[in-house]
DNA sequence: GTATCTATCTGTAAAGTGCATCTAGAGGTG
DNA sequence: CACCTCTAGATGCACTTTACAGATAGATAC
């Protein structure tokens, strides 16, 4: 259907905005592994972790954190465990298995690489609006 | 539903991967608009043009791109044309508007924090498993 | 004509996610 | 006790994103 070059009407949705800044929950993985790994923890917690990366941002989304647990448990890469003593309700936490201590350390080779794409592009930006100038 | 610390099946799910290097999406925007910024191109071009990033990898997956320059369009940060004129079948090409134009500079700051927050996690990681050496 | 390459697009099911909401224990206050 | 607030974890649902497969079609070579 290459063909035809029909002009669809570009309904140009008014108002949009950046969104730059959001889609960052690629890193909530990596992040909450090594919160956990410094020092095993439960969700609650976890979220005030991840806030200080700038993740589970704002007043939400601490249901985003928990399903990330969940799931991370669920794949073997941590393991958690009722904490009932303690004050307030009882809590799950998290520590890291061994395998987990493994993909920290695969993830710490991936977001290198990461960083290198990363810090290319703005390289690339900053030399082209220099040019602009 | 704090409560009743009861003791869900782990299903261990067999052979978990580590989907380090999965979800690199989030990078494709600023990527595109850059590509475009440097030269009007058409969409199989600029799949190559992702690829060197990382990004549209393997056989796959030029819908990806595709989808994203229709959403670009329709956001208003680029505009597209149809050049029948070269060799092969009809191209459309996607040039940025001046919306785009101010776009990249907000994911150019946009990016810096973010090449922040993670050169902090990859310190913490280095460090973390220097301790443990 | 038919095979191949270039180029764009669609259909679909699965996964991810934001927002609102719920359950519930513990502690404080009148 | 009744009531409120704080902590802690979880679910329901609508909406978006995305990978994968494949459809469409012009151009060119054999």
């Amino acid at each position: 259907m290459a063909s035809e070059p029909s002009e669809r009407e570009t309904s140009r949705s008014e108002t949009t905005e950046c969104r730059c800044d959001e889609r960052r929950n690629w890193l909530l993985q990596p992040v909450l592994l090594r919160l956990i790994a410094e020092k095993p923890s439960h969700g609650y917690e976890l979220v005030d972790g991840a806030q200080a990366y700038g993740l589970a941002d704002g007043a939400s989304d601490t249901a985003t954190v928990y399903r990330y647990l969940r799931r991370l448990e669920q794949d073997g890469w941590v393991q958690s465990e009722w904490e009932t003593g303690g004050n307030g309700p009882a809590r799950r936490v998290y520590k890291l298995t061994s395998e987990g201590q493994e993909l920290l350390l695969a993830w710490r080779t991936s977001l290198s690489r990461t960083r290198e794409v990363l810090g290319r592009l703005i390289r690339e930006l900053e030399t082209h609006s220099a040019e602009r100038r």
